[in-house]
DNA sequence: ACAGTATATTCCTTTTCTAGTATATATTAA
DNA sequence: TTAATATATACTAGAAAAGGAATATACTGT
């Protein structure tokens, strides 16, 4: 009914919104996202699944990695949710932001624990 | 854990976010909100029950009428979104403040149908 | 005190969401 | 072809949410 509900509905939910605010700052494979967010495979693939076919992300193979991704342009009420959050205001989300950090410094050691495409996009290899 | 995402729920409904971005307009009524979404009184005062316990409106009464409008200072993330509305985000939205312009002229007519508050708010009498 | 109006709450049922377990698929390497 | 890795899906049970019907509460006017 009001189309704009359901990207909300989306962001609503804790997980949900931790993911999208990771996808933000670059893209990221399925593995990196549930070490970042320190939970489980299915858990994580079941709600980029969900997102994906809201037409927030996309995805890409690449090899036996799935790689997510905000879809392009990025859907306005995300955006503009994004923001608010990028400008201070959730502890949380800036401290994954931190986390996803820390995940690029080690890849930096081993890069083969990472797909090229993200490698490139968080620039570590 | 994330506690703006309870707001983002409370958005994500339909129903809620047309009262709130009616309540955005000013404050109203029970019995007006509801004839201007047209829908049921239980309804109605469910959600609002709902949102005041949220914290992001206030009730006043006057008599035998309950009087809503959004607490200020304004929830930041419910600013952010009915503000990202506002811009001609959703024909919905703007179609509620048509409704609710033409329930004020009505009202002019008939200024006993509204309390005084929300009378002056309205700028009906 | 009583009737009427506006609103709130309770109880119940139906639907929707979520996570877990197990299993399936896709790709790569040997 | 087989094994291994990364990811996706199906099924299920439990939790949470939403709405309707009936009832309760608060206030006003008589």
């Amino acid at each position: 009914m009001i189309e704009a509900t359901h990207t909300l509905k989306c962001i609503s939910d804790p997980l949900r919104l931790r993911i999208l605010n990771l996808l933000a700052a670059g893209p990221l494979c399925v593995c990196h996202i549930q070490e970042i967010l320190n939970t489980t495979q299915v858990r994580i693939s079941k709600q980029l699944a969900l997102m994906k076919q809201l037409g927030l992300i996309t995805a890409t193979r690449e090899g036996t990695w799935m790689i997510y991704q905000l879809k392009k342009p990025i859907n306005g009420i995300l955006q503009a949710n994004l923001c608010y959050f990028r400008s201070g205001a959730c502890k949380k989300l800036e401290e994954d932001i931190q986390t996803r950090k820390k995940l690029v410094e080690r890849i930096k050691t081993a890069p083969n624990d990472c797909p090229e495409p993200v490698c490139e996009s968080i620039g570590c290899c």
